[in-house]
DNA sequence: CACGAGACCTGTTCGC
DNA sequence: TGCGAACAGGTCTCGT
């Protein structure tokens, strides 16, 4: 489900409230129950259920895609991967159906974590850095510039569109979020990286940038009945749009699957080699 | 190294 | 109305 800008707004609601909830910053765990028991990467269950309760939430973070809660001994890791989702309440409310694990506060409170497709996963280690170690950089840290960017795509002929959504090369991207900067740079998602000229990629850096600010600014995409709160679904300039006029030509959205994930472009803004042919020229 | 297929899962929507 | 196919914001592993 949630790429950077949806893994951001959550953690800034659970950090300072929200969307009607209270923040779960600086609450002690009292109990941590688990009721699908491939939702916890690692430790194994009985140690989950023993080394939480007593540990007190102090930090609430974010890396890539990983939502980080940094606690007293430990740190939580959560991924949501397609159909997780997290909700704070009080510890009275009736489960829901697809709920897999739970904190409960000494305060009342709990955070549940709900995940219809079970794709979710949590980690809970003394060392977050092993689980996040083989990241690529964060798309605002000062690491990530435009040179940077070419250098990388000059190094490598992957297909952009499947690069962009590895998480070693670059944390946080999604299926959304690449369609959506590519369609902002005019690049195919086909367009192998090491034709991708030093201005494009400059052009490619800045609107990964770009898409990635407007999605925490509308608080994420909230597409069908997951996720809430978000706006930017609103605004997709091609993802899921296809046969849909292209907010810049007019040309009809296309669809096609590339690295067996579905892929929205304009087939006039975004030309298919189109690098390769400048080169040629 | 690059890429495709299959796996992991459940739910919704679409076409006949 | 029923029913199977296609599809979904992600990532891992395996084979070529």
């Amino acid at each position: 489900m949630p790429e950077l800008p949806e893994v951001e707004t959550i953690a800034r609601r659970l950090r300072d409230g929200g969307a009607g909830e209270p923040p779960i910053l600086g609450e002690q765990i009292r109990a941590a129950d688990l009721f699908w028991e491939r939702t916890l990467a690692e430790p194994r269950p009985e140690d989950f259920r023993l080394r939480l309760p007593g540990q007190r939430i102090e930090q609430v973070g974010r890396r890539g895609k990983f939502l980080i809660l940094r606690l007293t001994e430990d740190g939580l890791l959560i991924h949501l991967r397609m159909s997780g989702d997290l909700r704070v309440e009080p510890e009275a409310q009736v489960l829901q159906t697809h709920d897999r694990a739970v904190l409960t506060f000494d305060s009342g409170l709990r955070l549940v974590f709900n995940d219809p497709r079970k794709f979710g996963r949590m980690w809970l280690t003394p060392d977050p850095a092993t689980v996040t170690g083989g990241l690529g950089p964060e798309p605002f840290d000062e690491v990530f510039t435009a040179d940077w960017l070419a250098g990388e795509l000059a190094g490598r002929q992957r297909q952009i569109k499947p690069l962009l959504l590895d998480q070693g090369f670059i944390a946080g991207l999604g299926n959304i979020y690449s369609d959506e900067a590519l369609h902002q740079a005019g690049i195919h998602p086909l367009t192998r990286s090491d034709r991708i000229s030093t201005q494009r990629a400059a052009a490619l850096w800045a609107a990964i940038r770009a898409v990635l600010e407007e999605g925490i600014r509308r608080n994420g995409a909230s597409i069908d009945w997951v996720y809430r709160g978000g706006d930017f679904q609103n605004h997709f300039r091609v993802y899921g749009r296809t046969g849909q006029p292209c907010r810049v030509c007019a040309t009809p959205v296309e669809r096609r699957i590339i690295g067996q994930r579905s892929s929205h472009y304009c087939p006039v803004c975004q030309p298919e080699q189109r690098e390769a042919r400048l080169q040629d020229e």
